[in-house]
DNA sequence: TTGCTCCTCACGTCACGTGAGGTGGC
DNA sequence: TTGCTCCTCACGTCACGTGAGGTGGC
């Protein structure tokens, strides 16, 4: 059995992710009676590899307790999973251009700024750069 | 002088966020006697265009507030909203490899996934499409 | 009375990080 | 006693959106 730290350890997590998932139910320790303590099992330590393993192909953490639901529940996730990281690349794919449009706009406006000088406030314009762009 | 939703349709924002920049204290309204209404005036117009189109060049709300600050100071915003756009177009270059790192990988295992059959829960793998990546 | 707008809390979002204040074993 | 780890709240992050419960003027 292993405390917080020695699963964030074991598991390349930091010990408040762990009290994290804990929090929300997708890790559930036993706890020492001693001291309260969380008591972690060798299925925690693959729970938690798993979690930033999932997380690393973009599953959010309620992604990943519908998985962990599925599995518990002694029926395969892995149709959920396909339909699951389809939806997350899709939302990804979005991302990227609004990120990539936005990167677009702010080259061009400092680009654009650069070559003007500092305006004093006049009571007219907030600031003349950023109004000046269109 | 206008009400929440009169400025919300003149500025092009929702009610909503019009509350939301009273309360961060970005827009400071006077207020109907009778009823406690907020009350806007012209340059308040002008305030919320100008949230609206910094948003879009990559300023945070907090960003926004700094130069309002400067401007209402007396000082000149320019310098610190070209310090400041640089600092944002650095983080958004940095998010942009990221999510183009996590597209990749997520299209890569979607591919893979394709041609995996489904695996049933045998008490070893939780999800074995997931675990059988790298 | 109905319908519309306004008001002020205050919580939810996402995945934690960060105090605050206290305990347990060496 | 000191130092380390653990504990449980509970708030902060970012920019709002969304009820809950109530008011004001037509």
């Amino acid at each position: 059995m292993l405390t917080v730290s020695e699963l964030s350890k074991v598991a390349q997590a930091t010990p408040d992710a762990i009290r994290h998932y804990v929090r929300i139910g997708l890790l559930t320790p036993s706890r020492n009676p001693d001291n309260g303590y969380k008591l972690f099992n060798g299925y925690d330590i693959k729970k938690v590899k798993f979690i930033c393993r999932a997380k690393g192909l973009g599953f959010t953490l309620s992604d990943i307790q519908i998985i962990f639901d599925h599995s518990s529940a002694g029926k395969s996730p892995c149709p959920a999973v396909r339909d699951i990281i389809q939806q997350r690349i899709n939302e990804n794919r979005d991302r990227l251009v609004e990120l990539n449009r936005l990167q677009q706009r702010m080259d061009e406006a400092l680009e654009k700024w650069k070559s003007m000088p500092d305006g004093e406030p006049d009571g007219n314009a907030i600031c003349y750069l950023i109004e000046s762009t269109h």
